[in-house]
DNA sequence: ATGAAAGCGCTAACAA
DNA sequence: TTGTTAGCGCTTTCAT
């Protein structure tokens, strides 16, 4: 293996020397600099990173810790976060946490036996209830989940808004009795269920809302059991991409109309809702850029630790579609 | 910070004895093994991986290389491999190459710089086509693409049997005229083609296959292109879960009834497959099965460098759905 | 601008 | 079984 020394005595300098080249500091000659790259280049060296890692304090490498990579919200964020962190010469540990706080904790621990540079976390209700950031002798930064009070960098949907547009969009079609399917672990279903809340009140309309474990198992029983009803509500509006599925198997299973008998609608711009018949009325997410911008928040507080906290609030975007169109809308 | 000097401090004994007893060495009594573990559990010790990597050259990581994360094959292999590796006490460190040999090599070059325990890879098919294992300081298992020549250890989809019983169902329903929509980029698609083609052989059917780059829009086209064809094919079949996509969207635009016009069938069980009407024949592939045995061959050889390479081949298993189900089957 | 040299915290070879 | 100690390869301070 060929190491720093090597380098030096090829290029007929000192170890410091060709060291300031590698990293790129400031307070070498040209000349040294080209001597330096022509050894490395000779010799093909590459420098040891366990050795830089332990000598320089610095990793380069960022945690991101989410529920479950399978969740396609996730799946996207994380490709954003990858692509940019690989941009910057950082690495990327991924970790999920199966919303499971001891995993949680775990995966947290590992981090700081990484000394990472940082961690991107979609951090469980229960962390969230009381986070510390000073806790961690790593930055911070959270993504999807948030709650007002925690003083931690974040970047989030408005989801109070999102919930309140989605509803809004469903009286406008003329439903009346509308129900809404949220996941009641996390924070992101009960901020979707309070703007739903808020736009039903708005319209002077009685809520019904049906909390439940955001798994689409659940919310499928849960959608059967509503389909049975008699009569039908007007519209189900699902909070995640999660319930919405099950909410759509649930249908095909019983066979009701949509969007004649029954309006829907949900979050998550998934391939699939475009697929199905009718295409699904959905709020996107913009996963692409909550992921770049978490990335960015994190490396802008690892060059300037004490800048005020900041927490990025993005808007999603109604997409209307078949689901929710009510030709003959009731008054 | 505590270090590994302060333990020893404590407990009364050498820097030695503290290193053997926190990485499960032998040749320490329980005495000194109990003084430790207090010590450490007193002082909150945990041991600094830069250094330990630097002077023992275990890193306890390995490289995942996929093409896009974004490919529910490969969440969900990617997902199997990180549990099990963590589970193992190994870190994941996950790339995307987007298919780009330049891109892959990247990564591969970076792989070698972390000086990684192991990488499990999807390699291009540029890259495939003349792999040399001893070209990388790193043992490297193949997972979803291979040929047969690679001398390396591999997981992978009987590709083969998996086409050639997926158009042998369709023929058993009553197709004849079967068109087959494969990826050309990759080894997979061709292999699934090579099935299709010896089923079709075997029926003294006549094979009509469009080979095209294996993304959902360029497979969608293609479709349009054929569903306008007068009199229709029997069947349009896909070669992966993308392919099938670009159908299922060109079907649902052309408005084609399935499976009274025209059968459909592909690859990769994903959600959606059940949730379009008709739901869609599949055939499925193990995905977890797939990353957690990748993991367990690169251990093993991890463990014994000099072991045979091994190769593991697992079988698909045929998902006959709706999309496929001709009630009057043709003659 | 350059070089000499002191470690970073740990492991493992060797000695006892 | 236990302890002593020499580095692993690099960065960084301090002199020059």
């Amino acid at each position: 293996m060929v190491k720093i020394v090597d380098v030096a005595k090829q290029a007929g300098v000192s170890t410091a020397s060709v060291s300031r080249v590698m990293s790129g500091s400031p307070g070498v000659s040209d000349e040294t600099r080209e001597r330096v790259n022509a050894a490395v280049k000779l010799l093909g060296y590459r420098p040891d990173l366990a050795a830089r890692r332990l000598r320089s304090g610095r990793t380069d490498t960022l945690g991101l810790i989410v529920s479950d990579i399978r969740n396609p919200f996730f799946t996207e964020v994380s490709r954003a976060v990858e692509d940019v962190a690989y941009q910057n010469g950082m690495r990327v540990l991924l970790c999920n946490s199966d919303e499971d706080p001891e995993k949680e904790a775990f995966y947290l621990e590992m981090m700081r036996d990484e000394n990472v540079s940082g961690v991107i976390l979609s951090p469980t209700l229960s962390l969230l209830k009381d986070l510390r950031p000073m806790n961690y002798p790593f930055p911070l930064v959270l993504v999807d989940r948030c709650e007002r009070d925690v003083d931690v960098d974040a970047v989030v949907l408005d989801n109070f808004d999102a919930g309140y547009r989605l509803t809004e969009h469903l009286i406008a079609q003329g439903c009346r009795r509308i129900v809404f399917l949220y996941g009641a672990v996390g924070s992101t279903g009960p901020q979707r269920h309070q703007g739903y809340l808020a736009a039903m009140s708005a319209a002077s309309l009685a809520p019904e809302a049906e909390p439940i474990t955001p798994r689409s198992e659940r919310a499928r029983e849960m959608a059967e059991r509503l389909l049975q009803r008699d009569p039908l509500s007007d519209a189900l509006v699902a909070s995640s991409g999660l319930v919405l599925q099950g909410i759509a198997e649930a249908i095909k299973a019983a066979g009701v109309q949509v969007p004649s008998q029954i309006a829907v609608a949900g979050f998550d711009d998934l391939p699939w809702t475009r697929l199905v018949t009718p295409d699904i009325t959905v709020i996107r997410q913009p996963t692409n850029e909550i992921g770049q911008t978490a990335l960015r928040l994190l490396l802008e507080r690892v060059a300037s630790p004490d800048r005020a906290v900041r927490s990025v609030v993005l808007r999603g975007e109604l997409v209307v579609r078949g689901s929710t169109q009510r030709l003959i809308p009731l008054r």
